[in-house]
DNA sequence: AATCCTTGCAACCGCGTAGTA
DNA sequence: TTACTACGCGGTTGCAAGGAT
């Protein structure tokens, strides 16, 4: 027995809105505002539309200061960066780009964005196969080690990833790209040991990780993704543990430390000792031993079963997103010396 | 000119989640 | 605690337009 409808379909009308009842609609909430109440408000207007239609055609076509088409480069940089660094998670992406909306960046990076990236990564890839027969060239790793099943989303991601790595010179890594990531927190820069001074100095700074996550050591505070300058944060949240600053810390390389993602909570741990909290939105629990991200050497706790927030990829499929964010980005964590 | 193929995008669908009684 | 309702999200589909053959 499936789920109930949300409105009677037999007398809906589906398909493409017409002018007309784009102006009822437009018209409508632009004087009463839609209510509270998105399945009522075809009625009240006289629309033979499902609400949730409604909805979509406000959000996504009639809201006002909507941007269609005409990416700029810098919102294809967002659009990547992010895309990299949380998945589909379109909704928060489309949060860093004023006037776009998540189905709009959905469409553009499936249509064209995807296939601009991907397409250069082949060429590239076709270069190396002619002219080098490196023992350590990565795309010669991923074809013996990546699993069969991994999901399109991860593959893409670490497509992009390697690719991303390809277009730097060999002297420049991906994170120092400026284009890609406009504000790159300065911890990620350096190999040296870092001092609690020199990281409460780095927190007090406007800068950003990547990933989106900044963290302010000094409030103890979390801000995931806060890119644009005067955009609110998407998720803000006090650590569960701070930093001791008589500890001295240096920023880790490699996998070191576990890593536990929880259902929005990421934890980064140092064998047991937890750090610091991370809000990523994951549901799971990852543990690696020091080894390769590629090997498999990976335990993988499933906390939960439902997680639909990272579609419908398998538990393997998981695994292979959390190394690729565990690889990419533990350089953010520290572990005691 | 006709047919087939590809692309881009609007809209739909189903599921998870939050709110509430 | 449970059941119900509505919302929001991400994946998918359908179709029109344009290009290729």
């Amino acid at each position: 027995m499936g789920r109930a409808p949300c409105c009677d379909k037999a007398n809906v009308k589906k398909g493409p809105w017409s002018p007309e009842e784009d102006v009822k609609l437009k018209d409508y909430i632009d004087k009463y505002g839609t209510g509270g109440n998105w399945i009522a408000l075809p009625q009240k207007i006289g629309l033979k539309r499902c609400g949730k239609s409604c909805r979509l055609r406000w959000l996504n076509y009639l809201r006002p200061n909507i941007k269609h088409g005409g990416f700029s480069e810098e919102e294809d940089s967002i659009i990547l960066s992010l895309y990299i660094s949380i998945g589909s998670r379109w909704s928060i992406i489309a949060a860093q780009l004023p006037g776009r909306t998540d189905n709009d960046i959905k469409n553009y990076w499936n249509t064209k964005l995807k296939k601009k990236l991907l397409g250069r990564q082949k060429q590239m890839n076709r270069q190396d196969s002619i002219s080098d027969s490196t023992e350590n060239n990565v795309s010669n790793n991923n074809n013996k080690s990546t699993p069969q099943n991994l999901s399109n989303s991860a593959l893409e991601r670490l497509q992009l990833h390697m690719q991303l790595q390809n277009l730097q010179n060999p002297f420049s890594s991906f994170y120092n790209n400026p284009i890609l990531w406009p504000k790159l927190h300065p911890l990620l820069q350096s190999t040296t040991t870092t001092t609690p001074n020199q990281i409460s100095k780095l927190a007090s700074q406007e800068s950003f990780h990547p990933l989106g996550i900044n963290v302010d050591h000094q409030n103890n505070n979390i801000k995931l993704a806060e890119i644009n300058n005067g955009v609110s944060p998407l998720y803000s949240e006090n650590v569960e543990q701070s930093l001791n600053p008589a500890q001295e810390f240096q920023p880790s390389f490699g996998f070191s430390q576990d890593l536990r993602l929880d259902n929005h909570n990421m934890n980064l741990m140092n064998r047991g000792h937890s750090k610091e909290l991370f809000q990523v939105g994951n549901e799971f629990e990852l543990t690696t031993n020091g080894s390769s991200w590629w090997s498999e050497e990976v335990e993988l706790e499933r906390k939960t079963t439902s997680s639909s927030s990272w579609g419908s990829a398998s538990v393997l499929d998981q695994t292979t997103e959390g190394m690729f964010m565990l690889q990419d980005y533990a350089q953010m964590s520290y572990h005691s010396v």
